[in-house]
RNA sequence: GCGGACGUGGCGUAAUUGGUAGCCGCGCUAGACUUAGGAUCUAGUACCGAGAGGUGUGGGGGUUCGAGUCCCCCCGUCCGCACCA
């Protein structure tokens, strides 16, 4: 039989479809196992080679787990909500759902073809009502809570209103927006929606006034990178700093166990900075300072308290409410141009020239709390409206941002911490002892902090505190094409629908373009419901929200009575292994973290983190191709001789490209235009000169898995994709190597089948030689795919059948087990051969082999050698040899002399395989 | 600027985790079989040298009996954050 990977694909895709074998349920019997893909926004533009790298990691390590006994849960479905489709919608009319359910399908058929062991029973996506039902719920859910630090956790508003009721809001630990006092008496006094209106300051899915990008025209906020120079990238509109009502969900309130959790799961340390920073944990105070003439107090926060003798002025960021109740007449006009002149910069803008200097002095003064000299305060852009207080302290001698103000507005500069050259420049360091600080000085910067903080705490004007960076996140999206919100407005309060009333379905409208008047495009559904004649939230989710949880979902897809039932969450728990891209580690990861943590403080799931481990594969670059157009002419010259003319580089279609020399025959086929060209060859050949480069249409260097699997089969492409390199890296891909692992699979086929394509297997009894190469090669792949090191794991296999052909093997007793190894990595053929052998179930219901230790070990140990303790050195003896014979080699060996200097140990003692020590 | 990762043949990479550097594959060279080869098989392939031999893991220093691996300094590449007080 020859190896027609065509037919032997087909025929077990359809085998496993038809006998749902990758069915996956509760079993108590055996330990249970979770891995998950990110799953993926299906694009119009299908997959690309890059795409299923990670998918075919996560396969093999899925049937590898189930060789070894576990259940393993392994899902698939797509995050289908989110722009592109929309805006594709608002070119072509075409409705989004239509082109979503065409690219899914796309997208499955593409995969399919790849041999994966996804339960595809349960499959969803985020736009299924009976799925964003739960997104929405959960909504309602963050909406009923707030956020206790004493408890740590989430606990239900209702019992704060209960607080409230009896003790008012002094005194609390809890998340809010801003600090609001009152008593008692006073919130027992308020009216119904004085009530709501106050409780948003403490909900965890709230609606607050934020500063957005917002374009009038789109008529939807805009993240940053969708703004370029103050006018939006998608059809050059201008883009307006805006203070906007939208939702948030109040992410920051878990900051610190954002942060915490991170020491407890297994993610690349690279991941786990890149989210410490994130969350950007900070120690300092706040500190009030009173204002010169004014009831009013300002409030700021510093991390450096030990330099409050060195503060000569604040800074207020430009929209700053204190702003207008502070500013003297005579600033007015200078303040009042100032502010125009930022509102006119979008975030953007602001972001690129970070080193200008800009600012505006408001006439006003605070009053110094140790010194009471008189400090001016100003407004300026560097300070940010969304962190600390949006107010600072400026210590120019120790802070290079207040330093370069203070020599701009020539402002004095003060040194209270020794050691710098301020003539020159800041001095930032934390190493130092302070100097003309009053009762701090002499200390160093440390103690000065903290006695600094003391005395603030006396005074009743600061505390100690921490800050941080994580902001809460804004909800509201303008847009179609994402999950409605369930609140309706009353007296311009939103409340929830009830559970009942969920999902609220998207509805049907006629464009998905904002209203004339800037509504939101669900404002344009006429028959839309509306609760009891009040009015639905017309902005919709943003995609992270439909991601958020649904690794939970996956536990129990089809349940219509909860978001997933008590019972899956306990068997399932939370994922094992996740794969997928880094470019999340900021978004979804730590969106998903938080949501998962809310779920947990509602007592819903089970494990306070989401995802166990993590691993983050590598983007797959691609080499693109050059020819080189002498200018004006449709000659094209050889990449080695191109500088003795003058051209132009043009991208070529990578397939007409073989080891670095164009098919020019090909190539005049490919477009019209190059039909007439002429080459000047070197060698006789057309070189092309290639340059790294990420995978695009435009570039002609995209690789289509289709195509590589019609020509190579799917088993060679999985392989080849784990050989190119460590998951974790970014590599380009090279067609041209894929041909070696085709060599290996047919080489495999080969081990069974003669010359004349019959079956040819002994049952003889293999030689220990060839028992060594294969429990050899079942330790080798264990360890591999623990370590998800894929790559070292096909060259195990390659030697491993080099050996075995060179040895003319044809035992079944060393091909079946190997046929088990290799059925994670190349699954159709080794269900094929598995097939051969005589069996009738499915391979991926056998047990991945046992090694055996004594074909495994190699003929010799090292030895480390240590003298009173401290190892010397490592000796390689042979495994055989008797300890007392050890013994004698060792004292011989020139080392050991030196050593020992004529001298006689005491003991030698030897522990075979683990140390030997020599004692005096 | 801050933080992280990395640097090994012509190329992608490997190295029992401190123990013979370069496994496996691509490419290249030679040969065999072929009407033919972008098929298959065999042998070779880090560099210098005819050879014995010598040199080699970005550069420099250190620890060690021993360093690609650990420590310090420099150079370079990639990624993340970026006025975060």
């Amino acid at each position: 039989m020859e190896y027609n990977f065509t037919e032997i694909e087909k025929k077990w895709r359809n085998y496993w479809r038809e006998h749902k074998i990758y069915k996956s349920d509760i079993d108590h019997s055996k330990p249970k196992f979770y891995v998950l893909d990110m799953f993926p926004y299906p694009s119009g533009a299908g997959l690309h080679v890059g795409h299923p790298l990670g998918y075919i990691a996560s396969d093999i390590y899925t049937r590898y787990k189930k060789q070894k006994g576990y259940n393993v849960l392994h899902p698939m479905g797509y995050d289908a909500f989110g722009l592109p489709a929309e805006q594709y919608a608002i070119q072509t009319g075409m409705h989004p759902a239509i082109t979503t359910m065409e690219n899914i399908a796309r997208y499955r058929e593409q995969m399919d073809k790849i041999g994966f062991s996804y339960d595809w029973n349960r499959e969803f996506k985020t736009c299924d009502p009976d799925y964003y039902k739960w997104t929405q719920w959960t909504f309602i859910q963050l909406f009923n809570s707030y956020y206790c630090f004493d408890a740590q956790q989430a606990r239900p508003i209702s019992e704060l209103e209960e607080v409230f009721a009896n003790q008012g809001s002094t005194g609390l630990n809890i998340a809010q927006t801003e600090n609001i006092l009152f008593s008692a008496e006073e919130w027992n006094s308020y009216s119904e929606n004085d009530k709501q209106r106050t409780l948003l300051n403490y909900r965890l899915a709230y609606l607050a006034d934020t500063w957005v990008n917002w374009c009038p025209k789109l008529g939807t906020v805009l993240a940053n990178d969708e703004v370029v120079r103050g006018v939006s990238v998608r059809g050059g509109h201008p883009v307006e700093r805006k203070l906007m009502k939208q939702w948030m969900l109040r992410v920051s309130a878990y900051a610190e166990r954002l942060l915490q959790g991170l020491d407890n799961i297994n993610w690349s340390d690279s991941l786990k900075e890149i989210q410490r920073n994130w969350i950007g944990r900070s120690e300092g105070a706040f500190v009030q300072f009173h204002i010169e003439g004014q009831e009013e107090t300002l409030d700021i926060f510093t991390t450096r308290p030990d330099t409050i003798f060195g503060v000569s002025f604040m800074v207020l960021f430009p929209e700053h409410e204190l702003i207008k109740k502070i500013t003297t007449p005579e600033q007015q006009q200078e303040i009042g141009d100032y502010m125009k002149w930022v509102s006119s910069r979008s975030e953007t803008e602001r972001q690129t020239d970070v080193k200008k200097v800009s600012g505006a002095f408001t006439g006003a003064y605070v009053i110094h709390p140790f010194t009471g000299e008189k400090i001016p305060i100003w407004i300026a852009e560097y300070v940010l409206a969304g962190y600390g207080t949006g107010a600072i302290m400026a210590v120019p001698a120790h802070d290079s941002r207040d330093y370069a103000f203070a020599k701009h507005f020539n402002i004095p500069i003060r040194e209270v911490v020794e050691g710098g050259n301020i003539a020159e420049e800041a001095f930032e360091s934390k190493d130092g002892i302070c100097i003309n600080s009053d009762f701090i000085t002499g200390m160093n910067v440390k103690e000065g902090g903290r006695a600094v903080i003391q005395q603030v705490v006396e005074k009743k004007i600061g505390y100690a505190t921490v800050n941080y960076r994580l902001r809460d996140a804004i909800f509201s999206r303008q847009r179609y094409w994402g999950e409605p919100f369930p609140v309706y407005y009353k007296n311009e309060l939103p409340y929830m629908l009830s559970e009942n009333e969920l999902p609220l379905e998207l509805p049907e409208i006629d464009k998905f373009l904002p209203t004339e008047d800037g509504e939101p495009p669900l404002a344009r559904a006429e028959n839309w419901k509306t609760k009891e004649g009040y009015a639905y939230e017309t902005s919709t989710m943003p995609g992270f929200a439909g991601s958020s949880a649904y690794y939970l979902r996956y536990m129990d897809p089809h349940n219509s009575k909860e978001h997933f039932s008590k019972e899956s969450n306990e068997y399932w728990q939370n994922v094992d292994v996740y794969i997928g891209g880094s470019e999340h580690a900021t978004g979804h990861l730590i969106y998903a973290r938080f949501w998962n943590k809310f779920l947990f403080d509602l007592g819903l799931c089970v494990k306070d983190e989401p995802f166990e481990k993590l691993i983050n594969q590598g983007m797959i670059l691609a080499h693109s191709q050059f020819v080189y157009r002498i200018l004006g002419t449709n000659q094209y010259v050889s990449h080695g001789l191109r500088y003795q003319y003058d051209t132009t580089p043009i991208h070529v279609h990578v397939n007409l490209v073989h080891n670095g020399v164009l098919d020019t025959e090909a190539f005049k086929a490919w477009q019209p235009d190059f039909a007439n060209a002429e080459f000047i060859l070197e060698d006789g050949k057309y070189r092309c000169g290639t340059e790294v480069e990420k995978m695009s249409k435009s570039y002609y260097n995209v690789q289509n898995p289709d195509d590589l699997i019609a020509k190579y089969g799917a088993d060679t492409l999985r392989m080849y994709e784990m050989f190119l390199g460590p998951l974790e890296l970014s590599k380009p891909w090279d067609t041209n190597g894929i041909e070696g692992v085709h060599r290996f699979i047919r080489k495999f086929w080969k081990l069974f089948f003669n010359r004349n394509n019959d079956l040819q297997i002994s049952e003889e009894e293999p030689t220990p030689d060839e028992y060594k190469i294969l429990h050899k090669t079942i330790k080798k792949i264990e360890e591999d795919n623990e370590r998800f090191s894929f790559n070292t794991a096909v060259s195990t296999f390659m030697i491993c059948v080099n050996e075995l052909t060179d040895k003319k093997c044809d035992k079944r007793k060393i091909l079946e087990p190997l046929t088990v190894l290799l059925s994670t990595y190349a699954p159709h053929i080794a269900e094929e051969l598995w097939n051969a052998l005589g069996h009738t179930a499915s391979i991926y219901f056998a047990t991945f082999p046992k090694y055996e230790e004594k074909y495994v070990l190699e003929t010799a140990y090292n030895y480390p050698v240590s003298f009173n303790g401290k190892t010397r050195f490592q000796h390689t003896f042979p495994l055989d040899m008797p300890a007392k014979e050890i013994e004698t080699a060792i004292l011989q060996d020139p080392i050991t002399q030196k050593w020992l200097e004529g001298k006689k140990p005491k003991k030698v003692i030897i522990v075979v395989g683990k140390i030997i020590n020599i004692v005096l």
